[in-house]
DNA sequence: CAGTATCCAATATGATACTG
DNA sequence: CAGTATCATATTGGATACTG
């Protein structure tokens, strides 16, 4: 498998070139979150457990510069940001539904029925 | 979404746990040469370009403790060990050939027909 | 509200030398 | 042949304090 520069970045095959998009712990947790709505920077953060504010800086930047998202700013008091998935991203978010599908599989094959807990968790979030 | 354990290990969500498995740089292209076929250390670290071989012996152990290949060895002189996936590993090159198959789209879309640098790649071995 | 800046620990990766 | 061991660097991620 050849070497490839995009960007100035060079991939050694096709899926480093996806995993540098979309791998590490983050960028999937936020695109799922993007995959139907536009959400502003303090609705992801409220909303995706574990992320530090670093992180989640870091991760809207990275995904913005690959063009898989797209920020826009608006100029109201206090400063509004909302961030939605490119033409790209939406292709990238079928991706990540197939990765987690699999999850959900193997998972369960450990023995965990993972979408059972999601439905244990809205319960407990409404009783409260 | 809630975490999960699996084998004290802590997941985010499912798609954390498929990419703690196989993401990195070396996994898939390690995976991507045993999906048809068993393969000796020797012959990955042949046909691997740029890895070390500290990173072909970390990622061979994870796959192996992850369930993903199944190792052999057998006491001849000088030894000889054989590397081939599991049912586990055969579910999971399924999604490493769709990765694969988003990769190369997506490359497309940058103007880069990455199948075409591989036939070339093959005659040029070929010529030497 | 939507970030920067700074310090720190853990992990990933590479380079090189050595071994049953 | 199939690895271990050791040293070094870069990147990842967390914690905390600060800002237009």
């Amino acid at each position: 498998m050849p070497d490839v520069i995009i960007n100035k970045n060079r991939f050694y095959n096709p899926v480093d070139y996806i995993l540098r998009q979309i791998g590490g712990t983050w960028k999937a947790p936020v695109l799922w979150r993007l995959k139907a709505k536009t959400l502003r920077y303090s609705e992801l953060e409220k909303d995706i457990p574990h992320i530090s504010q670093k992180m989640l800086t870091k991760t809207l930047k990275e995904l913005e510069s690959d063009g898989i998202i797209l920020k826009k700013t608006y100029a109201s008091v206090p400063p509004r940001t909302e961030y939605s998935l490119t033409a790209k991203g939406k292709k990238i978010i079928t991706l990540v539904a197939t990765i987690r599908t699999t999850g959900l599989e193997l998972m369960k094959d450990e023995g965990i029925d993972y979408e059972a807990l999601i439905k244990e968790e809205k319960k407990n979030a409404v009783k409260k």
